[in-house]
DNA sequence: CCAAAAGTGTTAACAGTACACCCATGG
DNA sequence: CCATGGGTGTACTGTTAACACTTTTGG
């Protein structure tokens, strides 16, 4: 149709127009948490190469963007979802991942403009000891908070970590990514231990119970098949039914 | 200094290879919103070239990206303000801007791979009628929500639109972006009409009243002068005084 | 039996909800 | 004086917070 092949062509003098100006290299970072000995960890890794080289650095890499207007490369979930394959080895689908913020400061990289698409993933305890990182557990591995705070990150990488902090501290209290934190099926003070750490209070046991109690009314979470041995009373354990 | 010398060799070799890969083109999208006629409208603008000509889009424009990496560009929030500004021609810190979502999936654009970081801004009714879009307004202009989604906006335009919604949405319960709605000094009623025009639900006004009473004594608004008269009874002003 | 943590009960304070009612104004 | 919406009072309900208490285990 003579409508359709002027558009097509309209399009390509757009494009290639648009080609004329710079372009901005895209990358994802990774802000990967887990909670491993009761204590809020994220994994690092050490850079190789200039710049910042021998830096700890957030895992990430760039975006696969096509070479033309017809072949225009992956999406930037499916980025996110590779770059945290390739860096821990953990199946895709068994770890929770969000976008978080974009980072595009000027001069955030020394090397081009780059813009940065945040995301943040919650490991599961029981996954995160089969993390290699890369392959290699002397350059990457996973760093207690403070721990990297005081290790100064390559790039913006600080304020992205501290922005991962503030996301998932605010969205704890209102939705279920506590889950995400605990084993398949957890007890009631496993669950508890999750919030403290991430929150950096402690809560009364029975206040807290309480309110978790209220979910299994509801059929957000339902008992579970054994108990949890902790040297004392053993906790009923529960499982978490949304997703 | 050899060593700063030899870094910079190292980064000038490290920006030569990033500039071997594809990049994409960056771009800013707005939702701006505002109260009009005790409805929440959103400014679009009707599209003058391919692709989507004619049809109504998102106000928004590229990012400037420098010549090299010695030269970035504009940051991305100073990208959107810049955007805002020119298509508003509302003064720059008049307006409330934030980031909101990137979207960056592949063909959501066909003249390129177009990543498009998406911001909100929220501008007071009083400012509203001073918007001469573009200086068009033939091509630009207020738009009611449902008249919005009824039109079918250019590229996903749409999907940013609603995730704006969301995000205003849940907002608004927690934070002080309704004093972005009124204007400097407003009445109770005033205050009620935009949780209730954005939250789509009717407030009891006893209720609704005794919930931002208590940000008196909080000391997060204080009593201006003036009155706001109504054809009933006047209702007393205040004023926000976070910021 | 003792320590320690799981789990239950009780109570007071507070916030949300529904609704009755009074007050100031324009017509 | 009446309709209308601003503004106040009140009783009820549900949630939160503090803390005493009972239960079940390992040592």
């Amino acid at each position: 149709m003579a409508r359709k092949k002027r558009d097509e062509a309209a399009i390509d003098a757009a494009a290639a127009e648009l080609m004329r100006y710079p372009r901005a290299a895209v990358a994802v970072d990774l802000v990967v948490f887990t909670i491993i000995d009761a204590d809020l960890k994220v994994l690092l890794i050490r850079r190789g190469e200039p710049p910042f080289e021998g830096a700890w650095a957030l895992p990430g890499g760039f975006v696969r963007v096509g070479p033309s207007h017809r072949e225009q490369g992956e999406a930037l979930d499916d980025a996110a979802r590779r770059e945290l394959n390739e860096e821990t080895g953990l199946p895709p689908g068994s770890v929770y991942l969000e976008q978080l913020y974009t980072f595009g400061e000027s001069e955030r990289d020394p090397r081009a403009r780059v813009i940065s698409i945040a995301y943040y993933a919650l490991v599961r305890p029981t996954l995160a000891p089969l993390v290699r990182a890369g392959g290699d557990a002397q350059h990457a591995g996973w760093c207690s908070i403070s721990e990297a705070k005081s290790r100064s990150l390559a790039f913006d990488h600080a304020k992205i970590l501290d922005t991962a902090l503030s996301r998932i501290r605010g969205k704890i209290d209102y939705s279920n990514i506590a889950f995400e934190l605990v084993p398949d099926t957890f007890s009631i003070p496993e669950l508890r231990a999750v919030h403290e750490v991430i929150k950096g209070t402690s809560y009364d046991p029975g206040n807290f119970r309480r309110r978790f109690k209220r979910m299994l009314t509801d059929g957000i979470i339902a008992p579970a098949p054994g108990k949890r041995i902790t040297g004392t009373k053993p906790a009923k354990v529960y499982r978490f039914q949304g997703r």
